[in-house]
DNA sequence: TTGTACGCGTTATCAT
DNA sequence: ATGATAACGCGTACAA
């Protein structure tokens, strides 16, 4: 019942603990007759060896450990696998956890991989992120990615949400939307406040003087398909015409927009352009394909993963905490696609 | 540098290892006072309990490895976020990998979860996959998804894939489909060739004597718009038309279909109806909205899980392995969507 | 209530 | 080449 132990393979082959750990590891120093027996033994007995006590005596678990908001969705699904892709190729294991949002789950977790990870993966876009500096262990190795930890990290990437809100309402203005409106992230998420902030700002400088309506989303489609709704029942209420771009800061909300747009139909993009944030890959599945500012999702997490090595590695090598590491920036860039393609656009 | 231990917190706290232990774990046989100063230290040096020394001495780790395919894209996330839901509400932790279809990698994901883990949760529906039970660790509860690992297994969740592929071929012919074809999914996937065994089965039911064009996939996007290509090419150099009906073995291969039947001007669903399988969350976003076999890929997830969990919580109670648990069915269901809606079905 | 000491499964050191 | 044995960090039975 009980799994074998390095132990019971010893006995079964006949041979002291010590040579069987020899045999196993695949050291040269095991006469083949012996190693013979060990390996027979091991896998008659199934053996698999404790993890657990084997990091114990080695310092060192080949694991990193990677807390998201959620481990699964277009977005998450696209970090997850631009971090698996960078750890296969160096022989690292995942330990992966999805915080919800919720400061007391991503502390659990960051409890839960203490002593089974090398370092630390985190990513934490909320406002009261800081909390969890409080609780982070200091001799981890900790990249950042989209977080405002503290300065505890060995490495950070950044996206340009506010330059990227800019940049949404510019090609909005140049596709000759003269009514702006925005979507927005829940108030919790400092990368959504940013991407508001980007809006607003851009739009009273095109747009001096004019109110644009900002309906509160919450990063899902369901809120997108309930902020078109929301502006479309204005809109017929105080009998003024829809907005004629609509910025929506993510594109699963841009999704649920464009169904929402499409009940009610209005013409995507003549009558209404829009324009997401992040290019998951459904983004230009859509119908009309979505125009989005991408930022490499997939990038982000391989480069998270490899900037967490570089730490790891100057963290084995130097016996020093190294000072504050790189800070990667990452700029949204335009994908120009057919949801923001209007008809008549100024020369 | 390196990070605290108990025995830093006890010295700090100026207490005992095991009172310090007691206090940390929340017992009721400590002085407040005692608590009290234990905990500040912890919270002053930041300390974080060893996992691995802790699941050694507990024989427990509160944490299932989950071994997929992949650990990303819409089919796995989605999984993955049944497993996720399923285990959040029961407080335990993933540990996830992908085996990317590599005999050897499952392997030693494996072995590097011994120990780590309370249970197993793996979905490997590779035809070759029987080697897999031969290093699988005969004390850890296993639960497989899709996958025919061998009788080791305290429980497990199967696809009607044949049926699936059957209801498929009946449905285009509800359709009023004259003419059939298939796009499969790779052969060394075995509910791949279950769903091309139903369709080639049902087909021939159908359409007694005809020939059915099957093109082989890599359920990958790209290799359902190469498939379409083919058929495409080999219609214009024959001179026969089009098949009127196409089962895609999924429908992330039905999705890029999708896309050369439209570069082609082909009329989806009218000179071709598209019938996919999985029914992935971008099933209803592709234009037209895909028709698709549902499976549920959430509740695989999820109901995965909980076998796992009841298998533990067996194998904890009684010292004996079950006998071999309870294998649950889950039967595809149509979902129809416009891709395969044609303007004059038959009374 | 508190502390001492043992053991969990493994690797590494040191004799042999 | 091989075998005792000491760690690794922690929980807990037992003694005080």
């Amino acid at each position: 019942m009980k799994g074998a132990t390095l132990k019971d393979v010893a006995r079964e082959a006949d041979v002291s603990i010590a040579s069987a750990s020899r045999a196993i590891n695949g050291l040269d120093n095991v006469a083949e007759e012996v190693r013979r027996r060990v390996l027979e033994a091991a896998s008659k007995l199934r053996y698999v060896p404790h993890g657990g006590a084997r990091s114990l005596v080695m310092a060192r678990t080949n694991t990193i450990g990677v807390l998201l908001p959620d481990i699964y969705g277009e977005f998450f699904s696209e970090i997850i696998r631009g971090v698996d892709v960078a750890a296969r190729a160096r022989g690292l294991h995942l330990l992966v956890s999805g915080s919800h949002g919720d400061i007391n789950e991503a502390v659990t977790a960051v409890r839960a991989m203490g002593g089974r990870v090398d370092g630390l993966l985190v990513m934490s876009p909320f406002v009261d992120s800081q909390d969890l500096a409080a609780v982070l262990p200091l001799n981890l190795p900790l990249v950042t990615i989209a977080s405002r930890i503290g300065k505890v990290e060995q490495g950070s990437i950044s996206i340009d949400n506010f330059g990227g809100g800019v940049k949404a309402v510019e090609h909005l203005i140049d596709q000759g939307c003269k009514t702006l409106a925005h979507i927005s992230g829940p108030p919790s998420n400092f990368e959504a406040q940013e991407r508001r902030r980007g809006f607003l700002e851009a739009a009273e400088k095109a747009l001096p003087g004019v109110e644009h309506s900002v309906f509160e989303g919450d990063f899902t489609e369901e809120s997108g398909y309930r902020g078109a709704k929301a502006f479309l029942a204005a809109c017929a209420q105080s009998g003024e015409p829809m907005p004629e771009g609509i910025f929506v800061a993510n594109d699963m909300m841009a999704v649920g927009c464009l169904l929402a747009l499409r009940e009610a139909g209005k013409a995507v993009p003549d009558e209404v352009a829009l324009v997401g944030f992040d290019d998951i890959p459904i983004a230009r599945f859509a119908s009309p394909p979505l125009s989005t500012l991408r930022v490499g999702v997939f990038d982000l997490g391989r480069r998270g993963l490899e900037l967490l090595v570089d730490a790891m590695e100057r963290d084995h090598a130097e016996g020093e905490l190294p000072e504050s590491g790189e800070g990667v920036i990452v700029s949204p860039e335009l994908v120009f696609r057919d949801s923001s393609r209007r008809r008549a656009p100024p020369a």
